[in-house]
DNA sequence: CTGTTAGCGCTTTCAT
DNA sequence: ATGAAAGCGCTAACAG
């Protein structure tokens, strides 16, 4: 018997006695075979454990019912439930995902989006590194349907589903506002729209007596951690009462495990307000008062547009933004205290 | 000019006045052309962003250069992190990873399985359901190299990289006898080997005198949140001095949060301890004990052995088996107290 | 160094 | 209802 794997549908034709187009409808489904012979078929098939191969399939022009899906971060819970919510619309579909991760770099995101291309998947979902990316412009010239995600791109021939970054940054310049400390640090990590909207939201709305102090390029749980005897000798935060607006929960809530093992009394030394809302926030060391919006959500709804526009490519694009909510905890609390 | 996407070998052939075979020899960087044909090919094929279409270049007989990975879960943050261990092998080696979850399904653990044999894939990882499952059958009979993880199998023809779970179970067992308490609670969720396996190591050295109780099927975060009301109810754990041994940290960190909420004392009431030592656990509403088994590594190991595998099919099969290690943190310390 | 040509495994008219 | 045959886009001998 041959290897599994080696063995073609012409092979299974001989040993059935047909021709491989016969076989070729039974695998198709295609209605139009005799019952009995049908059958016959199916168990030579069985009987070989055959399995056809996608790549001949998807050369000789049959959809390889699959979508490819780039995200920047698989170690960001905030990435991984975007990815969740696609699966889960996918599976019902009976497409499959093919899920990568940019690591934040221009060049991969390319890299990987030629890949999908030339793998002929029939849709690509990319939350991209930069609304404005050549990988983004790169799957507009290749005609094939996809939607960015976490990004809101000026562009009316691009889909996208994003959060309302600058909505969100003006929740918590609101709360601010309600609630009036007397320094404020913004913590952000990579540079990317989804952040300077949401500073910008913020800043438009923050009373203008503030003036905050901006910390770049925090990343990562331990990022955050690390970064905690920099706020406490530099920035005085245990003797100034101050806001961390961190925006990144990731991020957040590293900063906020430190604190606590440093001793500094949350909230009411130091006040801390996340943006994302993953999972974890709710379970953290001290649960992070944050902006939710939800990221399966954002996954959902970008796939099932995505299978729209596969489905009916010359559809108007849609555009998403997801309203964001104020999720307060206890890292941050309501203060009528003034 | 066609549609990107659409335009073949042929074409760029064609528009540099060559032949398709030394179109294809530049695009395998393959020496034998000449520079000066070269370039101009090169430069014919930037002009149209040509790019090649990887399921004839497969079908055609050179190597995919992809490996397929299939966990458990997605939303379980053991799985991620090696889910990254995995992805930062394949990209030095220029391999990209096709990442699928089977949710706990062993039928679409199967589908999946297929689907990476048919589109080729040079080897597959795989975290399956059950060490047993007909998709690492199937993955044998397919003569792919591919290895498991999470699981040990008995099959010596079956690479496996896994964590040693007896082990890990019996550092749990030695810490209780060290440490005596009035009640144990074994929660576990998704019945699968690796907790079996915990599971006998622990009963295996447990004082005799305990006889826990043992309750199934908790598998999220939430899961965990709503058991605690039937835990303080049903088993008295805020007047029973109890210890808590929860096989999955995410379980662990969704019970600590409601305790800590029910204001339940940990650890002088109720101790916890974990399983995995997922990032997270650090960071929790009370910091995790728990049995550590770096999961990058195995994601890591698995990678390399793979690509191993890859290059040498002849290769006897590896198995690994990852010492873990208790990590105490907050939520069940060393007490000399007896 | 480069071109010709025969497949790779499957789908799909077009006949029968 | 089924078969024959022409591709799908690319690679890999084999010639030259």
């Amino acid at each position: 018997m041959k290897q599994l794997g080696s063995m073609t549908i012409a092979d299974i034709a001989k040993k059935a006695g047909v021709s491989t187009a016969t076989v070729s409808r039974v695998l198709s489904e295609s209605d139009k075979v005799k019952p009995s012979t049908r059958t016959r078929v199916l168990d030579i098939i069985e009987e070989y454990s055959y399995i056809p191969n996608q790549l001949a399939q998807g050369l000789a022009g049959s959809p390889t019912k699959t979508i490819g899906v780039i995200i920047d971060e698989l170690s960001n819970h905030f990435f991984i439930e975007i990815a969740e919510g696609v699966d889960s619309i996918l599976q019902n579909e009976n497409y499959s995902m093919q899920l990568s991760s940019s690591r934040w770099i221009g060049d991969r995101e390319l890299r990987l989006t030629r890949s999908l291309l030339s793998s002929r998947v029939e849709g690509v979902l990319i939350a991209p590194v930069d609304p404005d990316s050549p990988s983004v412009r790169l799957l507009k010239k290749s005609g094939i349907p996809f939607v960015v995600m976490n990004c809101s791109v000026e562009d009316p021939d691009v889909a996208y589903v994003s959060g309302n970054n600058r909505r969100g940054g003006e929740l918590v310049a609101e709360f601010l506002n309600r609630n009036p400390r007397e320094q404020i640090i913004l913590i952000t990590g990579f540079p990317h729209q989804s952040v300077s909207e949401r500073l910008s939201g913020f800043f438009d709305t923050l009373d203008s007596a503030y003036k905050p102090i901006h910390i770049r390029g925090v990343k990562t749980f331990e990022d955050g951690h690390d970064l905690v005897p920099l706020l406490l000798t530099r920035n005085l935060i245990a003797k100034i009462k101050t806001t961390l607006f961190v925006t990144n929960d990731n991020v957040a809530i590293g900063i906020t495990d430190r604190l606590v093992r440093e001793g500094v009394a949350i909230p009411d030394q130091v006040t801390i307000i996340g943006y994302d809302d993953i999972r974890m926030s709710a379970f953290s060391r001290v649960p992070l008062t944050t902006v939710s919006q939800s990221m399966r959500d954002i996954g959902r709804i970008a796939a099932m547009e995505l299978l729209d526009l596969i489905k009916d490519p010359k559809k108007e694009r849609p555009r998403h933004n997801i309203e964001p909510r104020l999720v307060i905890r206890e890292s941050a609390v309501e203060a009528p205290s003034r």
